[in-house]
DNA sequence: AATCTCCTATACCGATGAGTGCAGTAATGT
DNA sequence: ACATTACTGCACTCATCGGTATAGGAGATT
């Protein structure tokens, strides 16, 4: 029989949880302590050993969680990008959209984390870029690939197309962010990101579809 | 008066600063020991604290070093910039050796390196940022504004075109570099680069002008 | 050649932090 | 109600690593 989880131990693993997060994004791995997210979440070190083996496994299973939680954003964002039909109406919101998912949300202090613990971590860094950024690309490719079988855009190879237009949409605010954890302003991501797209769309619309909707690149 | 150093001295700082370069790169700050910079060295600890009084001292040199390299590629690039007068003819050469400059070199891991210590050494991140990637995107700026007065261009914000340039080029292969040690392939960074300067030129060569100078987009 | 400075080797100190042991206490499931 | 299970608090061990001490030897400068 399946015996019910005691109900101590699901409130523990939350409270550490939720600490672990915000110590480890705020210090790194090594230089957080297990008694700094003991005390941070409020339970006793040895509560932390009890279900968790290791700092490592922590850190890990902290990890995993975060990546958890940006999958949600990471699959609406997706399905988005699976309905879109007209290019020139809707990559707008598409752009917008990824700046948001990326740029805000704490993904950006995830990232900053799995870049430097990419060398003691290298799976989780593997699980995050597969499941996060490639997962986008990859539905940006297929709907490239798509537009460009309809005409709607002119697409010569459409993993390219989607490293253009995503890098064209969060490229500089995203390098920016790797150093120091100043976010950038709302403002400045939607206005970069509307530069962007406009500058994707002047490259990849074709001249006689833009004049035929009445689409002025500039 | 001033007495000349003792060649021991520039011999151990030279042999330090090599390995210490190596050493910190490989394992981050905090993982790589001091032990391990001085046996990698071929040099004893007590010379080490005979030159540098921390650590951090040491890793302050190490790191500036590496930047004062990092800036030859830099000035060169740079200079290249101001030269250019026909954008159609010359980005693609541009964008090439921005690729290289920024793509080889060990300015990757350094890269990496200054991400990770960020919180730690924010000093040298914002010396590193100064001096490497904001002095390109400068002298790119000061270009497209210039091409952009002169009819070459349609340019709305200088600023905005010099980003768009830079991770047309760099930004994919930029962004996968800092997962990981793996260089990516020199072929691939080249055909990388000139889809973006292709993308770019799309984007930003009027129409009129693309006519009169018998150059088609794609 | 003599002196002075720097390098080496090894041993050491002190702090920090991961992980454990244990005894007592409180919550939980049945 | 009772047995079980988990949480607490604290002291403790152990390993690592930054930094120092010291004594002798090698290289430099004059």
């Amino acid at each position: 029989m399946i015996e019910a989880e005691d109900r101590r131990v699901i409130r523990s693993r939350a409270l550490i949880l939720d600490a672990a997060t915000s110590v480890f994004l705020a210090e790194g791995y090594t230089a957080a302590t297990v008694d700094q997210v003991a005390q941070s979440a409020g339970v006793a070190k040895r509560t932390i050993y009890n279900l968790y083996v290791d700092k490592a496994a922590l850190f890990r299973a902290t990890i995993l969680r975060s990546i958890d939680i940006a999958d949600v954003f990471t699959s609406t964002l997706v399905n988005d990008v699976r309905s879109v039909v007209d290019p020139v109406a809707e990559l707008p919101r598409i752009g917008a959209l990824l700046a948001r998912a990326v740029l805000t949300q704490s993904v950006l202090p995830l990232r900053r984390l799995l870049i430097m613990e990419s060398r003691s971590f290298p799976d989780l860094a593997a699980e995050y870029r597969e499941r996060a950024p490639d997962a986008v690309l990859r539905a940006l490719t297929d709907l490239f690939a798509n537009l460009g079988r309809a005409g709607h855009l002119v697409i010569d190879d459409p993993v390219v197309a989607a490293e253009h237009f995503a890098f064209l949409v969060i490229g500089a605010d995203l390098d920016r962010g790797m150093f120091g954890p100043q976010e950038p302003d709302p403002d400045e991501i939607r206005s970069r990101s509307a530069a962007g797209v406009a500058a994707f769309l002047r490259a990849y619309v074709p001249d006689d579809r833009a004049r035929r909707i009445g689409w002025t690149a500039r």
